[in-house]
DNA sequence: GATGAATGAGGTTTCATTCAT
DNA sequence: AATGAATGAAACCTCATTCAT
């Protein structure tokens, strides 16, 4: 994963290899589904036998659980990364919606899995990796929650919510609507301000 | 769905059976996800044989479609039901919110599958339902974008973002705050008022 | 089992199905040993689909389990009822030996099956049965041990050795002369008096 | 087998990796049985790439082949040497019976793949080697059947059966005895003289 | 009309063997 | 000459679907 640039050539091959294996199949997972896509496709897209798939990876399963999670690692750098910037609570939400955006437009394939995943809606799935990813989807809510509370304690935010709550809504808020852009470009363009959801929370939409 | 007490015995009867093989199917396919529950399963739960299964419904894919459907059709009436009433923009809102509750207090099972295939996070059935299901709900949020685009007209809310974007960011909210207490009622109890998401839509999070 | 024509036609027919596919994995087993054939093969000589044969068994080492245990009853229940006659310690061994002689004589294959197992030659198969048949084989060889024991006790026999010892060397000689020929029967005619082996071990080779 | 001193060092060393690799096997094999070991087991426990194998040996059951044939060599040399010291039948025997024993005690692994395969119990390993190792079991037991014989004619034995049967009797029941010891040495402890079964054989079970 | 036994296509997985390095 | 990564045939097993009773 890392100091790549320091391993033999042997062992860049190998890794080589092993992302193109992990690439086919999040294609095709993406696409049809865990339980739709078979092992010897996964193998001939990614153009290796299937016994060479395992000897990556135990099992589909395994090589599945891999996929899932080695996303989520980068999924999660990259947005807990924007939000451990030393500004103020708005502003860290409004790195948070656009590092978020940022993942989805580039890595539309993971995301549906994802969402699959740590919404509980993937109980299509062998359980285990659902509650695992659900887990720490919910470890990670806790960051953005973390950011409201401190604005509701210095006073920038009315007390109106349980912090965890308003992570959970605004979270899924953009998933949503995020969501909706992948599934139809066309017909619901993205707003060209991710912040738009932000201005909804942060201003509500009734006059005062 | 039509005046079933207009129908010969024979027939009342036939739908009696159908719905106790739905009621199986609801229950195992909620439970374990489509790939994980055989018509074997469910036949016996339903205390069918498989044959008589084969007479209500062509196949697996058809039997399963037949229930989201269906079970699409009630939630959905219930919810426009309740958005009908003659009541301001906000009212209407508020009662959206209250019956979408009632709906997921009353009909877990089918919740989980229904957020399933209309977040399209469901592609691990074979694609299509899936386009239907997801098509029917943004059919729906069309009702509740109309709410807003009204409230938008007659200047009781801010012009702040397209309404069917705004419908989206309600009805996801939602979900993901009634899916949190579903996963982890324990951990995660739902907020006593309902209304809690409309407030901070509504007004907004930033003292004014 | 027993009590057959009990049974209901529906009954009936699944005992003759699972004979059927016990006769033809017998067959196959005892030619080509549990490796070397494959539930397809079996399949097609009992014509039935595999799916069928899953119904009756749930792997491949159930029913070459249920093969081997279910022949063993047989084999042991035929030669135990040999040698429970009320006769004196000599003719109850003429009757094992005749007994013996006789179901090697009638069930050939099995034979090749249970001294593989029973003999622990067997660790080709994994390793369970193996052990389970084994241990069969020396509860049963303590009953000619008790034989030889009440031979010695009323003075009937020398006390030259080990009644148990003396069991597994008679019950081996056996086999092994047996084996010689259901090897080869023409090089290796089996004695016309299959008392032969007695004679030598009561009375010995060397002229007193 | 040849003059290994006269090979050139190349040959030596070439000799050397041959019997490490048969070493491997007859380890492996003789614990697990042939279709439970798999050549990269062989390989890594001899240390050796799975490549370097194939140039030793055409394929695994070449390599069972060598390994057993190799092996019966050295134990059928063995005893057949204790025969054929110039001492009379009695005697004769006697050798042959501490002979034996001796390499049941020295070389138990072998012993397990050798019974195995002179029993025919051995049909799970492709036929073939089978029925040659049988074929040379037999021949070796002609040449204790001589020894019977030559006792017959002289008149120190009975003619109580024919000679070569003796020796099946005599050789099953010794590796009977051997083989009980050798699964459970601590329940069934070799009798402290191998000469026990040779006692039964000459003075037989019934009081003169 | 209802049944459920029988089917067999298709999935996952292993491992003997090859061959480029 | 030695290596061991890559191969893919073939095994086991499941389950949606059919059809004779």
């Amino acid at each position: 994963m890392m100091n790549e640039h320091k391993l033999s050539r042997r062992e860049r091959e190998k890794l080589r290899q092993r992302r193109e294996m992990l690439a086919a199949a999040l294609d095709l997972f993406s696409q049809k589904g865990y339980h739709n896509v078979s092992l010897c496709e996964i193998a001939e897209k990614a153009e290796f036998a299937i016994g060479t798939l395992y000897k990556f990876f135990q099992n589909k399963e395994d090589l599945y659980r891999a996929l899932v999670l080695e996303q989520c690692d980068r999924f999660e750098d990259a947005i807990s990364h924007a939000i451990e910037q030393p500004d103020d609570e708005v502003e860290k939400l409004r790195n948070y919606v656009r590092a978020k955006t940022e993942r989805f437009r580039s890595n539309l394939p993971f995301i549906r899995l994802y969402l699959a995943e740590s919404r509980g809606a993937s109980f299509n799935i062998k359980a285990g990796l659902n509650e695992e990813v659900r887990q720490r989807h919910y470890n990670f809510l806790e960051k953005i929650a973390a950011i409201f509370e401190s604005g509701i304690k210095n006073n920038r935010f009315k007390n109106i919510a349980d912090p965890y709550y308003l992570a959970v809504a605004l979270d899924s808020a953009m998933d949503a609507s995020l969501l909706l852009w992948l599934d139809a470009p066309e017909r619901h363009p993205y707003p060209e301000d991710p912040d738009t959801i932000l201005d909804i929370f942060f201003k509500g939409l009734i006059h005062p």
